[in-house]
DNA sequence: GCCGTTTTCGGCCCGACTGTTTTCAGTCG
């Protein structure tokens, strides 16, 4: 079982969690959190870059100590200083720490004094009212408890972003109602456009004598109200989606937005750099001393550490600090700056609506071009398109074409990559055709040495322009297949083909990092809707977002490129 | 446990709310 990046982040995590109740240093378990995070967010894989000899310290947070661990997880599966952490406390105590109103202090404590260990445990004693009696326990925190095991593991886990847009918008609209209300944003991992967000972070800025608390507790969707403070509380709706408001005058708007925004990673490296300045960043402003020097908006913020605006969706502290002080921050891809879409689909197979309203919906949000790109036959569930099918689609746009004004529509196809690399159909057919999407819709089980032989294969084929959907995973769904990303990456450069960023809300797949890799790499990226009705071009936006996390500007996204400068580069791949 | 234009020790981001407390620890973001 080879070991991942994700693994021994895993088990650094469990190394943190398991001090933190030990009593640990805070630092110290901050260094295993911190090295788990750089981990998981890793372009490569720690394996490879032992392999290579490369040293590990190199890496931001990692010394000797932890790259020794990394080094020992990576060839033995094993660490030594788990297993000692396992003698001295039981591996599922950290399953409590998952529990809402139990951090480590309190596990500690219901371990040390009332053997508790486990989940099963704890429900036993907080049913026998054990829990109650203990020092700094009281009565409010054990039936709080009791509540939490109730919904233990029904919880809420974690929202697409669509779906947060959803019960965002609406709450946020209606806060701007409210009198004495400035400004609402929707801050926190919704407005860096993160691909799924745990809650939602809503900024008021607001007269301090506005009602505007009192009003979002009492708002319609509102289940429980966990917290509830002058300037921050805290609810849970309906749908379990737990929304965070913080009400702050206008004098700190910026300094609360950049705050609420995040990353937490982020605000560490911004306030740190303010300290060096000796300054004190907090959500209210940023003073020196007593006195307030910025705050009013972001830019001011930023401008107090000497650094350039950072756009949200770069704030994960993966090196856009670094970047804004080189003055090397990208300029990001906007959603304008699409000039077609090279991803939809159509009643032909399984799409809703026609190509003559695909198109038309198309050039109404202003696009010069549309790919028609239908599924191929051995999607059958989809009615994926036979030769014969595929013939009629092509006569019928060349026929489109000649009427439509103002958008011209190209011919391709989604095709099914089989299990053994092979295209779902003939080559003759594929070279008729303006670009060849090829797609993995099955056999997601495979090694990761056949999975990604597969799909190299299928890249090597002369006709193939576009992979779609490069990793496969449906966002809390379905995992991505086992698949070398960066040897497909490496691929794409070699074979002068492209990546898709498919921006359906479930998808939202090429993966930021690896969006990053694969601009490293000079390998454009086309950020497709998929659309399978005239609606879905309004997943663009969270498309586009997720290319911004990736560093992704203008020219790294295919098509951004105007029609007369895209056809010479789908041509190179056929 | 990491780190260094404050460099091998002594720091490490900062504040709100809750509950159990009489001044604050714990948790959370």
């Amino acid at each position: 079982m080879p070991i991942h990046n994700a693994d021994i982040a895993a088990i650094f995590e469990e190394i943190a969690d398991l001090l933190e109740i030990e009593g640990a240093n805070v630092f110290r378990v901050r260094a295993y959190r911190n090295a788990a995070r750089t981990l998981q967010e890793l372009g490569r894989d720690v394996r490879t870059t032992l392999q290579k000899g490369e040293d590990l310290t190199a890496l931001p947070g990692i010394g000797d100590d932890l790259a020794g661990k990394m080094r020992e997880i990576a060839e033995t599966g094993r660490c030594a200083a788990l297993d000692k952490l396992h003698k001295k406390l039981p591996p599922a105590i950290t399953e409590l720490l998952k529990i809402p109103g139990l951090g480590p202090k309190r596990v500690k404590a219901l371990y040390h004094e009332l053997d508790i260990h486990t989940v099963e445990q704890l429900q036993r004693a907080v049913r026998d009212h054990r829990i109650r009696s203990l020092a700094g326990f009281g009565e409010k925190t054990e039936s709080r408890i009791a509540e939490a095991l109730a919904t233990h593991g029904g919880g809420a886990g974690r929202f697409k972003l669509v779906t947060a847009a959803q019960y965002a918008e609406p709450l946020a609209a209606w806060l701007r109602a409210v009198p004495g209300v400035d400004d609402v944003v929707v801050a926190g991992s919704y407005r860096r456009a993160r691909e799924t967000v745990g809650d939602i972070d809503i900024l008021v800025t607001a007269a301090a004598d506005s009602p505007v608390m009192q009003r979002f507790t009492a708002y319609d969707e509102v289940a429980e109200v966990l917290s509830h403070g002058p300037t921050r509380s805290s609810v849970v709706l309906g749908c379990r989606l737990q929304v965070d408001l913080r009400v702050v005058e206008p004098e700190s708007h910026g300094a609360a937005l950049h705050y609420f925004t995040g990353s937490r990673a982020h605000n560490i490296a911004i306030r740190r750099l303010g300290q060096e300045r000796g300054l004190k960043i907090n959500e209210y402003g940023v003073f020196e001393g007593n006195k307030r020097i910025a705050g009013e908006t972001e830019q001011s913020v930023f401008r107090a550490v000497g650094l350039p605006f950072i756009p949200p969706e770069l704030r994960e502290d993966r090196g856009e600090i670094e970047a804004a002080r080189a003055g090397r921050l990208p300029e990001l891809v906007e959603l304008g700056d699409l000039r077609g879409d090279l991803h939809v689909h159509t009643r032909a197979t399984d799409g809703h609506d026609s190509l003559r309203e695909m198109a038309e919906a198309a050039r109404q949000r202003g696009f010069e071009y549309l790919a028609i790109t239908e599924h191929s036959r051995r999607l059958t569930v989809a009615h994926g398109l036979d030769p014969v099918r595929l013939l009629q689609q092509i006569d019928e746009i060349d026929r489109l074409n000649g009427e439509l004004r103002g958008i011209t529509l190209l011919k391709g196809i989604e095709v099914d990559i089989l299990e053994d690399g092979r295209l779902d159909l003939p080559d003759e057919l594929l070279g008729r055709l303006d670009l060849v999407i090829g797609a993995v819709h099955s056999r997601f089980d495979l090694s990761r040495a056949r999975q990604t032989e597969r799909i190299l294969k299928a890249m090597d084929h002369p006709h193939f322009t576009l992979l779609a959907h490069p990793s496969g995973r449906l966002i809390e769904r379905r995992e991505p297949y086992d698949v070398d990303m960066l040897r497909i990456i490496g691929k794409a450069k070699e074979r002068g083909c492209y990546l898709e960023l498919n921006a359906h809300p479930e998808r939202l797949d090429l993966l930021d990092t690896y969006c990053q890799a694969a601009k490293a790499e000079g390998v454009l990226v086309s950020v497709n809707s998929d659309a399978h009705s005239v609606l879905d071009f309004d997943h663009l936006r969270f498309g586009v977002g997720q290319a911004r996390r990736g560093w992704l500007e203008k020219g790294d996204v295919l098509n951004t490129r105007p029609l007369a400068a895209l056809r010479p580069l789908l041509k190179r791949t056929m």
